[in-house]
DNA sequence: TTGTGTTTTACGACCTCC
DNA sequence: GGAGGTCGTAAAACACAA
């Protein structure tokens, strides 16, 4: 899997997670860290990410964002938002606004600053693939109302995008709103993205650790595996219980409340 | 280069909760 | 009824062996 240098770093990327003692998700808890991805020499966390709901986010932040950009975004106006290069985002931390503005101009760091490719991949790919193909192509008088046509209907979300939302993923399995317009707004992306990514990353984890459990139940015969009990956290906390890399990071508690979802 | 298998986005169906 | 959850699946993007 060609972003597996991300997964597989599982264990060196958050070495640390400075952001799961505050898994409680209490945002005065949270303490922002300093870049701590030696593997990402260029790469500095997105400040405003940090910011906010569990990072203690300033009131403007989220009180300034329009939630409508989601529908327009994907839907024809893309091409604005996607000028707003996510790479040029997570570079430029003074220049960083959680709130872009649709139309703000930030050309491609190819063209106007020497940032390396991120990883192998992105020395094949070209990191502003996604630009091109925005979420929906650019004929998007779809078939029957739907979004999907017989050209390209996915954009291929950049690094950054990807090790944002690892990161976040990492520091809770589900997304709070606010934390969800947040990095929709960060990386240039829609909140249905967003929540669509997590919603696959999750079934990602689980398909992952289903087969870690069938692996060692064919190892092991003998011993039985106690499995992770069903109908209660199995789908969070139970999963982690196989993983050794999001064992220690996420424990069934941090599964936020449906009072903290429309927090 | 090509065929094939895997991974990644995106969606629809259905369910639960408020 | 709306939002978000899982589950299953489509299809593009990608990796890799032959």
């Amino acid at each position: 899997m060609y972003v597996g240098y991300l997964l597989d770093k599982d264990n060196n990327m958050y070495p640390n997670p400075v952001r799961h003692p505050s898994l409680n998700l209490n945002p005065q808890n949270y303490v922002p860290a300093p870049p701590q991805y030696s593997d990402f020499p260029s790469y500095h966390h997105v400040p405003g990410i940090n910011s906010d709901p569990h990072h203690g986010q300033p009131g403007g932040t989220w009180s300034s964002y329009n939630p409508s950009r989601e529908d327009w975004y994907p839907y024809g106006l893309g091409p604005v938002a996607s000028s707003a290069n996510p790479t040029q985002i997570a570079f430029s931390p003074t220049d960083y606004n959680p709130v872009q503005p649709a139309g703000s101009v930030l050309l491609p760091p190819s063209i106007n600053s020497s940032v390396p490719p991120l990883s192998p991949s992105a020395q094949r790919r070209n990191p502003y693939e996604w630009m091109r193909h925005t979420g929906v192509p650019n004929n998007t008088t779809t078939n029957n109302g739907k979004t999907r046509t017989k050209d390209k209907y996915r954009v291929v979300y950049t690094d950054i995008q990807r090790l944002e939302l690892e990161k976040e993923f990492h520091y809770s399995r589900y997304i709070t709103i606010r934390r969800k317009a947040e990095l929709a707004a960060a990386l240039v992306l829609t909140e249905r993205q967003v929540k669509i990514w997590f919603q696959n990353r999750r079934a990602k984890e689980r398909k992952v650790n289903k087969k870690k459990m069938q692996q060692q139940s064919q190892q092991a015969p003998t011993t039985t595996p106690t499995p992770p009990s069903v109908g209660t956290t199995a789908g969070m906390g139970g999963l982690c219980s196989s993983s050794s890399s999001y064992s220690n990071l996420v424990s069934p508690s941090s599964m936020p409340s449906k009072e903290e979802y429309h927090s």
